[in-house]
This record gives structure tokens, sequence and C-alpha cells, in this order.
DNA sequence: GCCGTTTTCGGCCCGACTGTTTTCAGTCG
């Protein structure tokens, strides 16, 4: 059993304690030998073995034999205990809002409640209300979160439908009778939150060929919709649905299945004016049946230059006859916005090193939080000093990958950085973000970003919004304003490509690029699997129409240790003069 | 539940906000 699995089943266990019990320190005991477990440099079986498990912080006589279970046995007769007390959806209810692990046990203990439909039977009959701690606004509430986390489950995060979507794809391919099987819709225009899983394939057969899908159970509650739509559901709500062209349209399905509405209209409207029309899934001219086996070769058809499936929310891209080149993955020199053990990273300093440099990076930006941030473990100034000491001792360890020291420091409610002026020069790039207050007046939050930017040792702007999508609103903010003064005073804004932010939104990034912001695209990574969240925000960068010129981090390395020592250089220099 | 060269008992990364209360508990980051 690995680390991770194992810190897992603690942190289930500390929920369940939360559930039951009213202090909380035991709760926090497990939870904290969880993050010990997962952040342990040594292996795990190893520590077992030798007994030495017990010298690991965090971890006494209660916590250690069932780390012990777990390791030896791959469970916890504890945990299972624990699971048997309550039904098993109960953690359900902590995706409504505002319903912590406290008030969900005290809901269970008084009123039996287990799942969002009985939370809502029992607070529209008003008996929330009357339980000891909530009131009539938190049983409003309660509903108003209700709905919230409903609209939040009808839809998935891409990189969990892209998951779906692929194993969806390669189990069709291996049906002798498709010839082809895409991943197509809203998923291939790798918009960030779907609604459902779009796969396209082209068969000779399309009657047997939706029998055979039906045969093999490839989808639960299989349903033909029309001759060409077959719609279903995997992992019990996640709507599927299967597009069967034949071959020789194959290229005028991926399209027409792939496109939104407003791309699919401008689409068809400029075709239209050489005689072409899209009927179902197939390509006419004038009435005759037109073949496209591919995309390219419709795009050739109608002459069109064709337009990257990231591009095709709105007809925007069809209007111009030339256009740049779209930020590929290949384009990223390198990153920043990387976390440790030194904060909140699961990885140590030498593990994000190392695993930057094999992803083929020339160069990567550490950052763990500063010291305002304690819930994140935040660094105060005595401890920067013993992380940057690391990060020098294990430079070599990465050749000949180069790495910068920075930090993601919080912005201050006044829109101050926590590190001081006297802090901010050791730092060779600074992620300047905001982690508190989120529910200031849209002008109080500009201001206070606006305040940020205006600071010389300010590198780059993270999140700039602060949204989690499908569970939290992102703080209102002047977007113009943030961008003018970030192009002013060449400010970058970050790409957090962390699936969860995705933040700035693709739809508002237009306007930077006017206003002449450079973006760096960045993985917020909190362990070596996160390094891969540049991808996502790749695509988000190509979903915006960006180009490498765009991008900072498409910069060579040279050139980018240049801007940044630079950009240092002038932040000091202005800060002799203000003395 | 874990920890401890001022502690073997009494603390436990901090602070804002909200709604419940009449002094505080729960949630969120």
């Amino acid at each position: 059993m690995d680390r991770s699995t194992i810190a897992r089943a603690l942190d289930d266990i500390a929920a369940y304690i939360e559930l039951s019990e009213p202090n909380p320190f035991r709760a926090r005991a497990f939870e904290r030998a969880a993050r010990t477990i997962e952040t342990l440099q040594e292996d795990i079986e190893e520590l077992v073995a030798t007994g030495r498990l017990y010298e690991t912080p965090g971890i006494g006589k209660a916590i250690g034999p069932i780390v012990e279970d777990l390791v030896r046995t791959g469970s916890s007769r504890y945990l299972e205990d624990l699971r048997k007390q309550y039904p098993p959806g109960i953690f359900e209810l902590r995706r409504v809002p505002r319903l912590g692990l406290k008030k969900i046990g005290q809901l269970y203990s008084e009123l039996g409640i287990a799942s969002v439909d009985e939370l809502e039977a029992a607070s529209r009959a008003g008996k929330v209300a009357k339980v000891r701690g909530f009131g009539a606004k938190t049983q409003q509430k309660i509903l108003e979160g209700i709905d919230f986390a409903r609209v939040a489950t009808s839809q998935i995060l891409l990189p969990v439908a892209l998951e779906i979507a692929q194993r969806l794809r390669e189990q069709l391919a291996q049906i002798d009778i498709i010839a082809d099987a895409e991943v197509s819709g809203s998923v291939r225009r790798r918009l960030e939150v779907v609604h459902n899983v779009n796969i396209t394939i082209a068969t000779k057969t399309p009657d047997r060929t939706m029998g055979e899908i039906r045969n093999r159970s490839i989808v639960d509650g299989f349903e033909i919709v029309d001759d060409t739509t077959i719609r279903g559901a995997v992992r019990g709500h996640t709507a599927i649905l299967i597009h069967v062209a034949k071959p020789e349209d194959f290229g005028a399905a991926m399209l027409r299945t792939t496109a939104s509405e407003a791309f699919l209209l401008a689409f068809e409207k400029k075709i239209a004016a050489g005689g072409f029309e899209l009927r179902d899934l197939a390509l006419f001219r004038r009435g005759r049946h037109v073949a496209t086996r591919d995309e390219q070769e419709l795009f050739h058809r109608v002459d069109v230059p064709s337009v990257a499936p990231e591009r095709r929310e709105s007809g925007d891209d069809l209007k111009r006859r030339r256009r740049v080149p779209l930020v590929e993955q290949t384009d990223l020199r390198g990153t920043f916005h990387v976390h440790t053990t030194w904060s909140d990273g699961r990885n140590s300093v030498k593990e994000m090193l190392v695993a930057s440099r094999d992803r083929g990076f020339q160069y990567v930006g550490i950052s763990d939080h500063s010291k305002n941030a304690y819930y994140a473990g935040g660094l105060t100034e005595e401890q920067l000093k013993q992380q940057q000491a690391e990060i020098d001792a294990h430079r070599g360890d990465a050749a000949p990958m180069r790495v910068f020291k920075g930090t993601e420091a919080d912005i201050l409610i006044d829109g101050s950085i926590d590190y001081g002026h006297g802090t901010l020069p050791i730092f060779d790039f600074v992620i300047a973000s905001v982690h508190s207050r989120f529910n200031m007046p849209k002008d109080e939050m500009t201001a206070r970003i606006l305040r940020a930017l205006d600071d010389p040792f300010v590198t780059i702007l993270g999140h700039l919004t602060g949204r989690l999508l499908l569970s939290r609103e992102g703080y209102s903010v002047d977007f113009d304003r943030i961008f003018e003064r970030a192009g002013e005073r060449g400010v970058m804004i970050e790409i957090n490509g962390n699936p969860n932010r995705l933040d700035v939104d693709w739809r508002q990034i237009g306007r930077a690029v006017e206003r002449g912001v450079l973006f760096s695209i960045n993985p917020d990574a909190h362990s070596i699997k996160e390094l891969s969240h540049v991808v996502s925000g790749t695509w988000v960068a190509r979903k915006a129409g960006l180009s490498p010129k765009n991008i900072f981090n498409c910069a060579e390395v040279d050139a980018v240790a240049e801007f940044l020592s630079r950009r240092r250089s002038a932040a000091l220099k202005k800060l002799k003069i203000e003395n």
C-alpha cells in the first residue's frame, strides 16, 4: 500500500471522528499523521519493518498500529468499524457549501440525514431549523447550497471527462466493425467544465454497430435517440453521446459533433456562400453528397482554413484569413509556481526539481507559500533562509535545468505584500495571490489587487479570481482595470493550470492581450504529478487564442533569467530612490 | 491523539465571517 493511499485512509478516519466527537484535536492528530505519511521521504514498509515508524513525528501508540495494519494488510479494522457506523453516502453531504463535518454529524444523529435528498426533504419540512445550532437562515442557505451542489454534480471537470472519454474511445475502437472512434464535443474543445462526453465513430454498418454497442453494455441506460445518436451514461451519472457516421462522412461528423452552437452557425453560414451545407453528419454541395474522410478534407473541400478544436466556441476565427499559431505544450520551456514540502506541497525540493527537469524544462521556479498563509504552512523569514539553502544544495541534482527562487506571497487586505521590502529582494520572482477575504466588494478587491500590482517586486499575479470550478465562485474584480495596470507595470498574469481553477478564465484573456499583458502558464503544483497542470494551462491559453509570444515561459532560459534579473534590479533601484 | 531540556497535563499553525447565540461554534481558506 503506497503512502498516499495510507494517507487517504487516515484522512477518512479523521473525517469519521469529526462527525462523531466534539473534541477536534483527535481528528487533527489523524490529519497531521496523514500529511506526515504523505510527505515521507523514506519507504513506509521499511519504517514499519524496522519499528522506526514510531520515531516519525505525529505517530504514536494509537495511530502507529493503524498504519502498521494498513501497510501489512492493506486495510484497517478500525476504519472498517467506523464505516459500519454511518450510511455509505454520508460524505456526499460535504458537497453542500457551508456544511462541514460537525454539522453533518449533528444532522445525522438528530434527524438521521445521510443524503442530499434527505437533507432537502428535512429542510423543506422545516425540521433542520429546529436543530440546536441551526436556524431559519441556515436552513435557507442549505437549500440554496443543495441547488448549487446539484448543478455541480450534473457537470464534470475536464480531466475527469477526458479520462472517461478516452477509455470509452478505446473500448469502441476495439469493435472490429468500427473503423474509427474519436473524442468530440466539448471535451475535444477542452472546455473547463462539461455536461456530457461525446464520442464520434465511423462505421460502414451503423445498425449492426449500434446493436453491438448495446450488446457489449459499453454504456448504462443505452438508448437510441435518432439514426446517428446513442445516449447513455457511465459511472451512474455522466451523460454519454455516441455519434455514428459513415467513414466517408467522418470529417463532417467530427466537425459537427465537436462544434459549439455558435461556431456551427457561423460555419454553416460561411460555407453556404460556396453552395455547401451540412445535413445530419454529412456534407452536401447543391444537393450532392461530398465525401469528407477527415476534418482536414472537410476544411479543404469548403475552402476554409482549419480552426483548432479549442477555438470552436465562437465563429471568431472563421472571420480571419491569417491566424497566429496557437501555443503548443512543446513550446513551454519552463514554469513557475511550484510548491514543496516546505509549505503545503507533498514532494521535497529535490523531488520537484528532478521531476521538472525530467519533464524537459530548461528552468523551474519554486514558490512556497508566504508567512501570512498559516493554513498552508507558509514560511517565516527564518524558514525562508533554510528553504533557499536547500534549493541551492539541490540545484546540481537537476542540472542543467536552471532553478529560480521565488514565493507565492499573500496580497494582504490593504493590497500590500505580506513579505515586506526587506525580504522581497531575496527572490528571483514573486507571485502575488489573494488568499483571504474573498467576499470583498468588487471596488475594494480591485483596489487591493491594483496596489499589489504597483509593488515593483511583484512579477506575476497568481490565480486572478480565486475561483474553484464547481465549488466556489471567484472574487469579483474589474478585469479591465487590472489588465490595464498589469500592462503598465509589466506584471505578468498567471494562467493557473490546476483543473479546479483554470484561472484566469480564457474568456477574459483577449482583453488583457490588447493591453500588452504577458502570461505565465503555471501548474500551481503541490506534487510531482501536478506538474502536468501545465498541460491544462496550455489548453486555456489555446482557447484564448494565445501564441508562444504571449507566454513568458515559452521564452528560452537566458531571456527569462535576464528579464527577472532586470526587473529585480529596477525594483531595488526604485526602492532606494523612495528611501 | 500527540507532544514536551521551563511541561506527563494542557495545550494543539491563524483569522475572518456567519449565524447562532447571549459568549461562541462551525466553516472556510
